[in-house]
DNA sequence: AAGAAAGTCAACCGCAGGGAG
DNA sequence: CCTCCCTGCGGTTGACTTTCT
């Protein structure tokens, strides 16, 4: 019945951090490195669960967060990831350097809704608003907007045109199957026609080309074990063709020259014929 | 100036995936 | 192949802040 609680409830502290706690996290991480989250929070005298204390490195103390305001050109670029890859707020973060998905999970919500709403654009199917409803029997905006299943679920056909332009590449990738975060259970995709075969622009303007990071100013922990943070600096290095579920192609050689191979690398499972992100 | 409403975002929760044994 | 454990992800909550009346 249940889960076991992944730590000992009465002995950890929850809500917001201290400045203490804080210091201490990245003072332990900063030693040791990341990794084994478990144990970290009793090894570095947090009352902390250690998903609470990841989540916290992740999201607040990494010392690679890019703090500050989203840019038009930021917004964008969410717009069409989202519009491609659905509610994947990981992978979408992993274009976005120095960003969370926590934080651009937040900034879709409080920011690129209203802004796609605004735009008489449907932020779940990226389509004008009228078009949508007209095909989910959808009334208004709102409820366009409170509809959501987690993925937009959106075959070419129906996503905006701006994704859809003359093909610079043709990408026949694959999309992973509904159940794959058990969520898209509306969006009329599921039934919609097969689309295998997908044109899209992918001149997305990647900042980040498929290749290995550059050496920053911030040096990495000296950690040989491929941590979490690890696991995000190359994030941000991962090509799209992963994210789609195209690897090992001939035109891809991300994989190659990452360090960390499989571990680096996560990708979408390849659809099965006629499934839909 | 005070209270209400709306907006923002850090943090929590539960689940899924993957690796180890 | 199965089970357990750990990590990471996405959805949601709620505290805090800002704006409006």
């Amino acid at each position: 019945m249940g889960r076991s609680p992944c730590c000992e409830k009465a002995h950890t502290n929850k809500g917001a951090w201290t400045k203490e706690e804080d210091q201490r996290l990245i003072g332990y991480i900063k030693a040791h490195g990341e990794g084994c989250w478990r144990s970290l929070p009793k090894a570095a005298g947090l009352l902390r669960c250690g998903k609470s204390c990841r989540l916290r490195w992740m999201n607040y103390l990494r010392p690679d967060l890019k703090r500050g305001n989203f840019t038009d050109d930021d917004d964008e670029l969410i717009i069409k990831l989202h519009a491609l890859l659905g509610n994947k707020w990981s992978l979408i973060a992993g274009q976005l350097p120095g960003r969370t998905d926590n934080e651009i999970k937040n900034y879709w919500n409080t920011h690129i809704k209203r802004k796609l709403l605004n735009r008489g654009m449907d932020p779940h199917t990226h389509r004008p608003i009228s078009a949508a409803a007209a095909a989910s029997g959808l009334t208004t905006a709102s409820n366009a907007a409170s509809s959501f299943p987690s993925s937009p679920a959106a075959p070419a056909s129906r996503l905006p045109n701006a994704l859809y332009t003359a093909p610079t590449s043709t990408v026949s990738f694959a999309r992973p199957s509904p159940s794959d975060d058990g969520h898209s259970s509306s969006g009329g995709s599921t039934d919609g026609p097969r689309c295998p075969d997908l044109n899209l622009d992918l001149d997305l303007s990647m900042s980040l080309p498929c290749s290995p990071p550059p050496k920053t100013t911030t040096p990495a922990p000296a950690s040989p074990l491929h941590t979490p943070q690890h696991h995000h600096q190359q994030k941000q290095s991962i090509c799209l063709c992963y994210h789609l579920g195209v690897r090992n192609g001939a035109a891809c050689t991300c994989k190659a020259a990452s360090p960390a191979g499989h571990r680096v690398f996560r990708f979408l499972r390849p659809m099965e014929e006629g499934q839909y992100i």
